[in-house]
DNA sequence: GCATAACAGGTTTTT
DNA sequence: CCTGTTATGC
């Protein structure tokens, strides 16, 4: 009895198939991680391959310590010198070693999407950008996208040639890379970008690396992107033994820059490859994957891949409407209490899946009313609040002080009487002398007009001078102490007094918890744990990371952060026109968004193991508005007998062929309403015209009551002329004024 | 220089 | 609705 007994015909083969280009194509819950660690182990004991020449990437640090866990369970021995990481771990760690190649220093700061913001922010200031024309999201989308697909600030102005604005976006991208250099950081995608470079002009790094990884594997492969498909092309031009794996299907990463042609034409680019399919589903019961089966066949340019399951029957999808978000909370913590205490599903068992990180608040609330133990997966990152950057501020210039964004952030916080002018006339010195931010503080003495402020700012290097000083003496949990010590953070917010400085200290609290886990992980591999490792262990972590199976929770997330996970009992929450599918993809021109939710649709479905619930609000608020939507077009696309619709639930089948038409058109006319015919006007509260016309009164819920003036047709959208009682004529687009008639 | 008030603007998903 | 930025008054 050998431990691949356990695997299937198809699973057994992809695991023994070791040698040359292996696309792994595997459907929900068909046991690919169950593949891919039998086949690191199968290398390693059978193949005689030393662990060291096996590179395993996965999408979440999370999946990486799991998997090296498995095949140590599995082996024995070996698996902690496996290289298991993501993608951006394994660049930052090739990054210390040789980026001075690069021309950075090797203890560089990652950016993350906060510190990108606030570096864009000063670049356009800088090159007199007016964010009101070019705006920052799109500017910082623009160099992210450029980034993924290795396009360098040369060829993209070189591209933006005789196009003003396209130009004046590659000048921001210049300064931002200039700033970033001097700065010595990187942003996530430059992690990828960068790697790639060196390798791309260092040969012989190339070679290191192509000889040491003799054997890679990437997991998730359908979410990568150009740059991370480059990185892999690379590393395993030389022994050519890639094995990839993923499931087009679940391919929900575009906006980050993934590139499913990467999965799709895999065997396009390595003509020799093998293709295994895993179609048989060990997850779902019949009546789910028969769900997932039907909403995923309205794609098109699939894969062909049909999965089944020998598993049974199972229970119905439960289907229910309620007619607001509220009613809907209530009902799945209602029913996830009503299992729990039926002992049929624990509390861990359950997870709660939407669209937006927003949908969370209502079932927290419930949560917490009822004193229900749950997480959240997402939203605001616990590493992105305030006070936790602020304390990983002072870390970072403690660590680098080139991070020019760093210490601008912390050198007032907590208060020291530094004002703006003072700042100001420290960064013009720097630029004009050419030196850091913290370099110009250094010499403070020196820089002219500087007036009063001199004793401040001298006090403030003094600080950070003594803090580094003591740096090297003192192990890492108590360095951090002695930072939040030493710099009166804690002081000053205990003296705020207030709750919410109170909730900060306790975060700032957690955040040295962090530091003695890492401190203790470290110590358990024997190695010390140093300050830029701690960084970067912070910088690259994802919220999904701190989940924990064994907590008896109920967890909450989105579909995004549910990918790769799995729950006896699921409820999808959301299922309206607008929201999932997304308003911003129902109103895209461009119809392969749709295919895309779809996938997300599809996503969550096999997430559900035993139990599937669907729900849906016929009212919801969002940006402080009512929004009145009608089901997910994809609702309409599960077979009525695999659904138990409740007992409020009422509704004829529509064709099919026209589910993402009605759903546009409806959420069209709701959103921005048709023509302004008075006729429309009548008491029907769900009319999906405008209720008012010119001339009618109308309320506003901030600017009063007042008349229109005016209505003109403006692209997609009406521009309502209103003249207030209070704040006079107003012009706005009817669908976000939330005009009601009076 | 700082605290507070007023206000404009905006939304998917995230390593 | 909620956040982040600007205006205002001390």
């Amino acid at each position: 009895m050998s431990i691949y007994d356990t695997l299937n015909k198809e699973q057994k083969e992809a695991c023994f198939c070791t040698e040359g280009p292996l696309l792994i194509l595997a459907g929900a819950g068909s046991g690919k991680t169950r593949v891919l660690t039998h086949r690191i182990a199968y290398l390693i004991a059978e193949k005689g391959v030393n662990p060291y020449n096996v590179l395993a990437i996965t999408f979440t640090n999370k999946a990486a310590g799991e998997m090296r866990e498995r095949v140590d369970d599995l082996v024995g021995y070996g698996s902690e010198s496996i290289w298991v990481s993501t993608f951006h771990s394994m660049c930052v760690r090739i990054l210390r070693r040789h980026i001075d190649l690069l021309g950075y220093d090797t203890n560089f700061t990652i950016y993350d999407s906060d510190d990108q913001k606030t570096l864009v922010r000063e670049v356009c200031k800088k090159l007199n950008i007016d964010t009101k024309v070019y705006k920052e999201r799109a500017i910082i989308s623009a160099i992210s996208s450029a980034k993924n697909e290795m396009v360098t600030v040369t060829k993209m102005k070189k591209q933006a040639e005789g196009d003003f604005s396209r130009k004046r976006i590659a000048d921001a991208y210049e300064e931002y890379e200039k700033q970033l250099k001097a700065n010595n950081a990187l942003d996530f995608d430059d992690l990828l970008f960068r790697t790639v470079e060196l390798f791309k002009f260092n040969q012989d790094v190339l070679e290191y690396y192509q000889n040491r990884f003799l054997y890679i594997m990437v997991d998730e492969y359908q979410d990568t992107n150009s740059v991370q498909f480059e990185l892999i092309r690379l590393l395993a031009d030389k022994n050519r033994n890639l094995c990839v794996v993923g499931d087009d299907d679940q391919s929900i990463y575009k906006f980050r820059g993934a590139n499913i042609k990467n999965i799709l034409d895999f065997e396009k680019v390595y003509e020799d490859a093998t293709v295994i399919k895993l179609e048989r589903n060990y997850r779902s019961t019949k009546t789910i994957l028969n769900a997932a089966n039907a909403v995923i066949s309205n794609n098109y340019g699939r894969k062909d891949k049909t999965l089944w399951t020998d598993n049974d029957e199972g229970e119905k999808i439960r289907l229910r409407s309620f007619d607001n978000a509220y009613e809907e909370a209530e009902f799945v913590v209602d029913d996830i209490v009503t299992v729990q205490e039926a002992g049929e599903y624990g509390y861990k068992d359950s997870a709660i899946l939407y669209r937006t990180n927003a949908q969370s608040r209502q079932f927290e609330e419930r949560f917490v009313n009822r004193g229900i133990p749950y997480k959240i997966v997402g939203g605001v990152n616990f590493y992105s609040r305030k006070e936790v950057k602020d304390i990983l501020a002072y870390l970072k210039t403690i660590d680098n002080g080139r991070d020019d964004l760093a210490v601008r952030r912390i050198i007032n916080v907590p208060r020291r009487g530094i004002g703006l002018t003072s700042i100001n006339r420290v960064t013009n010195y720097a630029t004009a002398k050419e030196m850091s931010f913290y370099e110009a503080l250094r010499v403070v003495d020196l820089i002219p007009d500087i007036g009063r402020g001199v004793g401040k700012l001298e006090s403030f290097t003094a600080l950070i001078e003594k803090l580094k000083s003591v740096q090297e003496e003192m192990g890492l949990l108590d360095f951090v102490r002695f930072v939040v010590d030493e710099t009166g953070y804690m002081e000053a917010l205990a003296l705020e007094g207030t709750e919410e400085a109170k909730g900060r200290m306790e975060n700032v609290e957690e955040l040295i918890t962090k530091a003695a886990d890492f401190e203790e992980g470290k110590a358990a591999t024997g190695e010390p744990a140093s300050l830029s490792d701690f960084l970067e262990e912070v910088a690259l972590v994802a919220d999904i990371d701190s989940l924990d199976e064994t907590m008896d929770y109920v967890v909450l997330m989105t579909l995004h952060s549910a990918k790769g996970l799995e729950f006896p009992n699921v409820y999808l929450t959301g299922m309206e026109d607008g929201v999932f599918p997304s308003y911003m993809t129902l109103m895209d021109e461009d119809k392969s968004g749709i295919e895309e939710e779809r996938r997300l649709a599809y996503v969550g479905i096999t997430r559900a193991e035993e139990r599937l619930t669907l729900t849906y609000a016929k009212k919801r608020m969002v940006n402080g508005e009512t929004r009145y939507s009608k089901m997910s077009m994809f609702l309409k696309e599960l077979p009525m007998d695999l659904l138990d619709s409740g007992r409020h639930f009422e509704k004829s089948k529509p064709e099919k062929e026209n589910t993402y038409f009605q759903a546009k058109q409806t959420f069209k006319q709701k959103a921005f309403n048709a023509t302004p015919l008075r006729n429309f006007g009548s008491a029907s509260e769900e009319s999906d015209g405008l209720e008012y016309g010119e001339g009618d009164r109308v309320r506003h819920r901030k600017y009063g009551d007042g008349i229109v003036k005016n209505l003109v047709r403006g692209g997609r959208d009406y521009e309502v002329t209103v003249e207030f009682d209070r704040v006079g004529q107003k012009k706005m687009f009817a669908g976000f004024a939330g005009l009601v008639k009076i």
